[in-house]
DNA sequence: ATGAAAGCGCTAACAG
DNA sequence: CTGTTAGCGCTTTCAT
């Protein structure tokens, strides 16, 4: 491992002149500074970062934290976090919670005894206290979701009005006995969304509490398990709504599985655009998010607070709005389409 | 920020037995470490992991280098070498390369420096020789591409086999003027792929060089692009095989911009199994990869590898086998089809 | 069984 | 402009 002094003894000069003309020190002649990052180029020297921190200065390790990086969402999250990151000099740590707070706490645990210099989280339901006390000791910001112990530094999509223009969408189109699959409320974006989805609902809306079917957001059998039930009812609904990326692949599974098509059948709406998603029957009608460039905001707001050190905790938040894509698995509502109840329902494949 | 030495002032003992207590030596006698703990989880002492580093320890940092997160290929095996690390205490960095030889050697540059404990990297066509020279400073291994250069310990998928099924499946279905879009053949894997469809052509096939196109496999656009090309020339192929995940979604894309329909105006056979390749049309036809399996057994044998600090360069190899998932997008070449030439190709849309 | 002391590689005073 | 020196917190000889 080449070291500072190893160039120092090459260059027949002081350690701390090599350490100052590579930083570069304005104190330094031009001279010596072009000589000495020549040699340190040919011999291949390679700051050591441990030395380094150890003079206080934290790490360039950004720390993510998130449910699963399979997820279309979170991967685009991850891109555009790590090219903001890179063109900080920082790096990116990947930690996957599984929305499992024991597994969040772990994490969190070992960022920070590895010193990094912020911490960029998207957490679970209900956070460990260790896991808030900890977070408070590093530079951090929320994303996606919100929990309120954490911080007041927030990045995230209004999910209440994603869902409203969703389900807004199908009661505009006629659409009364509609179905809603989405996360459990006890995660802010699951509760937010729930809202826009009552809130869009008119007053002559048959909502019985069976149309609603809440549980892992990110469980594609959740959503086929509930959109199943959903098509089981006695009355199904005429129109569905996904309330998460995952949750609209199961949906989407079951209806290709129990041949229900869309938007003859059935209307659906999903959550987010992932790929496919506009290959799916005759297009999915969904709610696009800006995800890739809440994220970049997000990385650029981070490194300049990094950057500037000024991490006082002043709140800021961002919320960016969604945009309803209509494509065609939507479809006003038809009274006398007959076909829509029970048995019938079920086309070919049944 | 609690110190050995602190808890060695408040215990009135040196260091150094603190250190060693930790470290549970057994020159220390049990009296002594028992108190030294407990003072330690009192004032809430967190060992400094750049101090230890320092020490020639190398890091719990393991660097996954690969070109884009976003590819589902990618980020399913991101998630499964996360999942294996975190099991031993391992932490997993993200580094994108975009396939841009430069900010791959920037990336290595920073993980040795960062003192990681192994790198797991998708290499690029032709890594900096600075890169190479780099990763032997480093535990490391090659995943999914091979790069002779950066050593012997590899873990892929079989390329050929891979695309030889895909292309067979088409020659055995009757079809001779079979278009083959790929990476190019400067990657180890663009390379292997096009000669398992060189080998799956029968010696009647009409192997026009037009009908091999070979580009950017981390671009869907150029899929586009060369789908367009295909389907623009006098004698379109009558079928189609794609060369990687995201050269597939090109295709698709433009096909279904045109308007042709598969399988009746073309058959076509992507690559990977994407979520909502089934969706597509009639459901794609395509070589079905062993992704998650291949990075969990990379992760496992990885970690065992650091684990046992026994890095020899003994040379390792994994070749996992793809396996061919037929759906709707191919069926028989009917010669009498008449319609497959030129403008009458494009279907309603056109 | 424990202490003292010497670094690991780097940076930041403090001197020239 | 450059050199000297003194640590950062930990491990690891070498002494007691």
């Amino acid at each position: 491992m080449v070291t500072i002094k190893d160039i120092a003894a090459r260059l027949q000069v002081s350690p701390s002149t090599v350490g100052r003309a590579l930083a570069d020190d304005p104190r330094i002649s031009g001279a010596t500074k072009k000589k000495v990052t020549e040699v340190a180029n040919e011999m291949g020297y390679v700051a050591n970062l441990a030395a380094r921190m150890m003079r206080g200065i934290s790490s360039n390790l950004v720390g993510l934290v998130l449910p699963d990086i399979r997820n279309g969402f979170y991967s685009t999250i991850a891109h555009a976090l790590s090219t903001c990151l890179q063109g900080a000099g920082l790096q990116l740590t990947l930690s996957e919670t599984e929305d499992d707070r024991m597994v969040e706490l772990h994490h969190i645990r070992e960022l920070i005894s590895a010193n990094v210099a912020g911490i960029i989280i998207v957490p679970t339901a209900k956070p460990h206290r260790d896991t808030v006390r900890m977070l408070k000791m590093s530079p951090h910001v929320q994303l996606i979701r919100r929990h309120a112990a954490i911080g007041d530094q927030w990045f995230g999509i209004d999910d209440t009005q994603a869902i409203y223009e969703a389900t807004n969408h199908l009661v505009q189109l006629g659409h009364r006995r509609i179905g809603y699959v989405g996360g459990i409320d006890e995660l802010p974006t699951g509760a937010a969304r729930l809202q826009g989805f009552h809130k869009a609902l008119p007053r002559g809306a048959k909502l019985g509490s069976a149309l609603v079917q809440l549980g892992a957001p990110g469980s594609a059998d959740f959503g086929r398990e509930a959109a199943r039930h959903l098509l089981s009812l006695a009355a199904p609904p005429t129109a569905i709504v996904a309330g998460s990326v995952q949750i609209t692949q199961g949906v989407l599974e079951e209806l290709m599985a129990q041949g229900v098509r869309a938007p003859d059948d059935i209307s659906v709406v999903g959550f987010g655009d992932e790929l496919g998603f506009r290959w799916w029957g005759p297009g999915l009608t969904t709610v696009g998010l800006p995800v890739s460039d809440l994220a970049t905001s997000c990385g650029l707001w981070f490194v300049h607070q990094i950057k500037q050190n000024s991490f006082t905790s002043a709140p800021y938040t961002s919320i960016s709005p969604a945009t309803l894509i209509v494509r065609g698995s939507t479809r006003p509502f038809v009274a006398a389409s007959k076909e829509r109840a029970g048995a019938p329902l079920r086309g070919a494949a049944a």
